[in-house]
DNA sequence: ATGGTGGCGGGGCCA
């Protein structure tokens, strides 16, 4: 007689935020946490320096954390449920001094933090490392994607895939967030093995992740859809849901974007 | 509506 045992699945919930300042913002983060639990959150633009991590504050919760920051500018951080494995803060092969990119493994997942160059615009220095950034990231994912199963590339893109990712494109037009070459760099990630898990689902309209600070903007739904999750063909397969939270950004002094968040039915971690 | 704001740092840069 076969006994069949059953496989406990267990829901993953795994996010991304753009916080604009850790300092600032870290009271709602630690409120964020405890009403939304996720098994993972990807942080952007913390801009403290290591030393400054406030890792006790989020032990307190239950949280482990990786980070990778630098002073008032960038930084990235992932705070997790189990210990972060295989930690990395830099893309190998890309000389860089800004603090953009952490990887690391949490349960069966191979977790991977992004903070995109903005770009600035497009006759910018900057828009042409935002470029080589990216195509220097996307032969970095080749190998994680290569290398496991479960891959999810969470975090801030300063890229608006599509023109239904953006409130006015005939406005945006050619600008920099949306240019072609940005979304052809950004579509270059995803050729990798990678699915953006917002547009695995239904989704309403006109759902964005980022609005410029200044009420009417937010006010108006003047936004992009510039945060996302982009996951593997096996956690594609296993994502229930994504969406945008607005919930932080109606806050006292907000980060100008908002949570990202990707559930998952996963094998027990 | 790419700043009419915000963060950092203490003027100017970055987003």
């Amino acid at each position: 007689m076969v006994l069949v045992v059953p496989v406990r699945w267990v829901p993953v919930k795994l996010a991304t935020w753009n916080v604009n300042s850790l300092n600032v913002r870290l009271p709602q983060v630690l409120t964020w946490l405890e009403e939304q639990a996720p098994d993972v959150l990807a942080l952007q633009e913390t801009k403290l320096e290591d030393h400054r991590f406030p890792a006790a504050d989020l032990a307190a919760l239950g949280y482990h954390a990786a980070f990778s920051g630098q002073k008032a500018y960038n930084g990235v951080a992932l705070l997790t449920r189990q210990p972060p494995g295989d930690v990395l803060v830099e893309v190998p092969g890309l000389a860089d001094n800004q603090r953009r990119v952490l990887a690391a493994t949490v349960g069966p997942v191979r977790v991977i933090c992004l903070y995109v160059p903005n770009g600035q615009a497009l006759d910018s220095p900057k828009y042409t490392y935002k470029l080589e950034w990216l195509a220097a990231v996307r032969d970095w994912l080749k190998t994680e994607v290569a290398a496991h199963d479960r891959v999810a590339v969470m975090g801030d893109f300063n890229v608006a895939p599509e023109d239904r990712d953006v409130h006015s494109p005939k406005r945006w037009a050619g600008q920099v967030l949306v240019s072609e070459p940005e979304r052809a760099a950004f579509r270059a990630l995803l050729d990798v093995g990678l699915q953006d898990a917002f547009r695995l689902h239904e989704q309403p309209e006109r759902v964005f992740s980022w609005w410029n600070y200044g009420r009417l903007a937010l006010a108006r739904n003047w936004g992009l859809r510039i945060d996302h999750i982009l996951v593997s063909a096996a956690l594609a397969a296993e994502c229930r849901s994504c969406a945008v939270d607005l919930g932080p950004r109606h806050h006292e002094r907000p980060s100008d974007h908002a949570p990202v968040t990707a559930t998952f039915d996963s094998l027990d971690r």
